[in-house]
DNA sequence: GTGGTCCCATGAACTGGTTTAAGAAAAGAC
DNA sequence: GTCTTTTCTTAAACCAGTTCATGGGACCAC
């Protein structure tokens, strides 16, 4: 007998989109029906740079990263993912073009991707989720600008401590140079930066 | 007698909605009623950060800039907009908090504003228009998006390259000291970086 | 166990970009 | 016009962060 796989229940994913609009049973039930479960090993990818990225993923358990590979080759992380976030190459999603990054699950995970028809025909059915979507669109936006407008004032050692502090859990999580690479510095200098902010504290 | 006001027409608005999506009269006539005309002289400001952005700003004629003051008081450019763009800090306009940027003209303006309950009105009246603020959004993500991923991965210079090959009419129009800040860089390296640049061509 | 492989730490040499300072050129102010 | 202020350039000293090299520890696989 080839082991079970078991599905992924929607309940994290239908909790979250309550603290900003509220659905009907039946209406749940039609989000519910729209997603695809997926499950990701680790090292899988659920975008790749270069094809239109097809889904939205929210995380119902595990641990992936975007990143950018530059033009030497180098990459650089531009957003975590775990437990009850979305994530995705969202110009890509949203513009239906190559995606310019790569999404990579850094632990086992279990998804559940929204494709974009399946989200438009949502949108027909329950037209409340345009605002939820709207939000979650104008949160990644800020998030975004926040991040830029940190990282061209703030000196490295700072960014560590916003990070750490914004996102404790991650901290724990993610290899020290997955990190670094979110931070726009070196391995080395990330371990010369903890050195000074950990005998701190 | 005192100068007249001119009144500021609404017409390369209207066309560049029409480049989106299509228009009756009656609705661009609705749209145009719902916009605001407002002059601004050079050093005027659109935007105070602190306070909330009460309007996204369509530039019918002039020059402006959206910046980001840090800690120290380091002042860093973020967003440029002349004729037939629109320029807000966007993240304060859509949740209504209040704004991390300035947004100063750099030229004497005109300007067409829309404040966000003129907005939500006219997505009443003329839902089409949903569509277009939608891809504004979007661009705005993207561009936002794929100059992050280059003042992480560019250096300096290669950044001047592209900004002088996207924007050809601006670095004409501003002061060197706020493309230097736009870039990242400080005046006097700029300064370094354009006589290798120019020289070369 | 022991031989990979990956991950983190440390240090020395180096580099891209800043700071400070000073002068020349351009733009406002009156 | 001419005086003042702002803008741009150049150059030397400096610094935050990189590169390169090396060693040590944890986690496998077998």
């Amino acid at each position: 007998m080839p082991p079970a796989i078991p599905s992924v229940s929607p309940d994290l994913l239908l909790t979250n989109i309550a603290r900003h609009v509220l659905l009907t049973p039946a209406e749940a039930a039609t989000v519910a029906a729209a997603l695809r479960p997926r499950h990701l090993r680790r090292r899988q990818f659920a975008v790749q740079a270069g094809e239109v990225c097809q889904y939205e993923s929210f995380v119902v358990r595990g641990c992936l990263r975007a990143f950018y590979t530059d033009v030497n080759g180098f990459e650089h992380n531009v957003l975590f993912a775990i437990e009850d976030w979305w994530i995705a190459d969202l110009a890509s999603y949203l513009t239906q073009t190559p995606a310019t990054l790569d999404v990579e699950a850094l632990e086992d995970c279990e998804l559940l991707q929204l494709d974009r028809a399946a989200l438009e025909a949502l949108y027909e059915q329950v037209p409340k989720l345009e605002r939820y979507f709207r939000l979650m669109l104008q949160n990644a936006f800020v998030a975004q600008q926040q991040r830029a407008l940190q990282s061209i004032s703030l000196p490295a050692e700072a960014r560590y401590r916003q990070f750490r502090a914004k996102y404790p859990q991650l901290e724990q999580r993610l290899p020290q140079r997955h990190v670094a690479s979110y931070l726009g510095i070196t391995p080395e200098f990330l371990s010369k930066v903890r050195k000074q902010v950990l005998q701190e504290s």
